[in-house]
RNA sequence: UCCCCAGUAGCUCAGUUGGCAGAGCGGGUGGCUGUUAACCACCAAGUCCGCGGUUCGAGUCCGUGCUGGGGAGCCA
């Protein structure tokens, strides 16, 4: 016989004779001649109820179940005599796969997220972190489906790298030298015989492929070792990272408001009990927030025009505002759930403040790039139009303290039939906080890796 | 890395002016009820984060370290 999926059996709305479940006991209520068990299976939210009369042969097991137990049931789905559930099962029999000692950390009622966090490999067996990642999961498919209706390739781009990419941020080291064996100034003894480490970016391989397949996207793990002690950063994340051959600026942003749109859009339509869950626990204005979202245009602002708005505002800030320095965390979160209440995209930043790859615009004080501001998280995108033109683009290298020649090949590729290309970075985890209303980027991810924290 | 806050039972927390270590939940035992984070009674449960100091006496005051959280910087 075939165990069937809660999920299956609470979508059905028929009685069945014949089923099987087999899950986790999540709590369990003891009658005199009964006892009603809650069973989940991580399917779904829901628990479904089991009536395990005191005929069962091994009825006095079953009183001794203990929360977390594993157990497989088979029995009739019919309608239930109380409140609170539409269908139950009940059981002919039930077999108990293992017993949870009573040391069993979860318990039947709220835990914080700070413990949770400490039995990271127990806590996706919780209502509220089982929802988290199943929207994980769904949203990781509405990345692909996205980009595969429109057209996107898949790159899997490398992770090892030996390129410092653009010098955004610390890297982590790799390599297969012991502690003890020094390393001689040049790298001639390692494995790859040259500096080498974890990738913070895969936008210049991606740009490699955009400029062959025309659009695609890259979408996988990315590290950084900077020492950041903040809830919305981690060491080890997920990025989506489309990139666009033959096109520009607004192109970009276009593409940008549309992704955002159109995973909102799918996670509500598809995770429905799960964002209840959220809405209801978690953050109330959720529903708000996402419906906001999704209501109008994004707002498109250049710098300059947030420079004077943040300037003229009256507010005193922490942080001066000025023209050629770059906006911070306080300045942001102003403009999107102050001053405009909604998301806010800012374009064209001073040249001096952005990395090389980004296209010198023509007034030669700014640089094509956009950054996608929401209430709540802040930046949640980072992108640009690529500079296409190999001499501007040495010229901005040099000037940014960069070696050209370490970037041969992706200079080539201005060389070789260049185009006016783009793309952005969007941080999956701050996706799913935005969507979730979660707080803490340690609490959408799996197993989080944070300074001093690599415990499981 | 910097600033601020916290660490007491398995979990969430209270603990007064420095004077015998507490509650709710969870766990165990028994009872009761088509129950819904069930309910009632009883029982067990502590390196008060570590180290050092002040004091007749420290969970409480001082110093220091560690861990966690919030904020900042860096960024996705």
């Amino acid at each position: 016989m075939k165990r069937e999926k809660i999920y299956q059996l609470l979508k059905k709305s028929s009685q069945a004779d014949n089923v099987l479940i087999k899950g986790w006991l999540r709590t369990k209520r003891d009658s005199k001649n009964f006892s009603f068990l809650e069973i989940n299976d991580g399917s779904y939210l829901k628990n479904i109820q089991v009536i395990a009369d005191c005929t069962l042969d091994n009825y006095t097991e079953i009183t001794k179940l203990t929360i977390g137990s594993a157990v497989a049931i088979r029995g009739k789905l019919v309608k239930s005599q109380g409140k609170g559930q539409a269908l139950e099962i009940q059981a002919q029999s039930i077999e108990i796969i293992s017993l949870a000692p009573e040391s069993y950390p979860l318990q039947k009622k709220r835990h914080t997220d700070e413990f949770l966090r400490t039995i990271a490999h127990l806590r996706p067996r919780t209502n509220k972190y089982g929802a988290i990642f199943r929207i994980r999961s769904e949203l990781s498919y509405a990345i692909h489906k996205f980009f595969r209706n429109k057209g996107f390739k898949y790159i899997h781009t490398p992770i090892i790298t030996g390129s410092d990419c653009e010098g955004a941020g610390e890297m982590f080291r790799v390599t297969t030298l012991r502690p003890d064996q020094k390393i001689k100034n040049d790298y001639a003894e390692d494995f790859f015989g040259q500096e080498t480490n974890l990738t913070v970016s895969g936008q210049l391989s991606a740009e490699m492929f955009a400029l062959a397949l025309g659009d695609v996207y890259t979408f996988g793990p990315t590290f950084r070792a900077e020492n950041s002690n903040t809830s919305r950063h981690v060491s080890e994340f997920w990025m989506v990272e489309p990139e666009m051959a033959f096109c520009d600026l607004e192109g970009d942003m276009d593409l940008a408001e549309e992704m955002i749109n159109f995973l909102i859009t799918h996670i509500l339509d598809n995770c429905a009990e799960d964002i209840q869950l959220f809405a209801k626990f978690v953050d109330k204005k959720l529903m708000t927030t996402l419906d906001n979202i999704r209501a109008g245009a994004f707002l498109r602002l250049p710098y300059s025009d947030a420079v004077d708005i943040l300037r003229k505002s009256g507010r005193k800030f922490e942080y001066e505002v000025e023209f050629g320095k770059d906006l911070q965390s306080e300045h942001e979160r102003y403009l999107t759930e102050q001053h405009f209440k909604k998301p806010v995209i800012l374009y064209n930043y001073p040249k001096e403040i952005k990395p090389f790859y980004m296209r010198l615009n023509d007034d030669d004080l700014t640089v094509a790039a956009m950054d996608v501001l929401v209430p709540g998280i802040g930046e949640i995108i980072g992108g640009s139009q690529r500079e296409d033109r190999p001499e501007v683009l040495v010229e901005r290298m040099e000037e940014l303290g960069q070696f050209p020649e370490d970037y041969w090949w992706y200079i080539e590729s201005r060389k070789y039939g260049t185009v006016p290309h783009s793309g952005f970075g969007l941080g999956f985890e701050r996706t799913l906080m935005l969507l979730t209303g979660v707080k803490n980027i340690r609490d959408v991810i799996p197993f989080p890796r944070t300074p001093g924290s690599i415990e499981f």
